[in-house]
DNA sequence: CCTATATCAGAGACACTGATATAA
DNA sequence: CTTATATCAGTGACTCTGATATAG
């Protein structure tokens, strides 16, 4: 299901790569707010099914750096596709210039959240 | 905490019972969602503070009717309160008048979705 | 020494399942 | 005999804390 947690870290650690870039465990969980000592088992998860690449940081031996494949980004985009299709459902009840709204409205409370 | 689990429940069973009025336990769960055995954990909880009465069904003795008192209905009171000033400055980057825009079409999406 | 990284093991809150006794 | 109610006990997923080894 597309409702599950573990498919929604999948979705929030993936999306977090691709906005971000290669990054270290601990600096990714920090943007993303999630603790690092379950971005382990997320990632443990993702490199299993090739979504995802570690590999050690040669400046900083401490640090993995962890990057997107190509299966990862394609599925990325399928995780994607299903969000817009739950979206457009949700949203459905809507005008094309009502959705533009809400999103406008939606956006401006969390952009002066967010500082 | 507001957002804990538990004030969440104990405001969804307390707004529940005002809504609905006295009712047994298996109708509230089904209305409100919630499973049977977890209300009895919530309601456990509530009646220890006062704030429900569990009275036996005379028509059908299997069931309990729960209803509200009032140190219930004060404490449903305060919680509400809370969550309009949590609401308010969820809300405080809008003008009055997007605020009342946003929650008509939130509206919207929620009327159209519950049928 | 103190701090940071990645990892693991365990605790606690939570939702959900299955069983029970009682009554319809 | 089947179904519904209230309750309890147990399971599994999840989050968070604390500990460890390694490196800065």
């Amino acid at each position: 299901m597309l409702g599950s947690t573990v498919l929604r870290s999948d979705f929030a650690v993936l999306a977090g790569l691709e906005e971000f870039g290669p990054l270290s465990q601990a600096e990714l969980g920090r943007r993303l707010g999630m603790d690092r000592s379950d971005i382990v088992a997320v990632l443990d998860r993702l490199q299993a099914g090739e979504c995802v690449e570690r590999t050690a940081d040669s400046l900083d031996r401490r640090r993995k750096t962890v990057a997107l494949t190509d299966v990862g980004r394609s599925y990325l985009n399928d995780l994607d596709a299903q969000l817009g299709q739950v979206q457009d459902a949700l949203l459905e009840p809507l005008t094309a210039p009502e959705r533009a709204q809400l999103m406008a409205l939606l956006g401006q409370v969390l952009d002066k959240h967010s500082n």
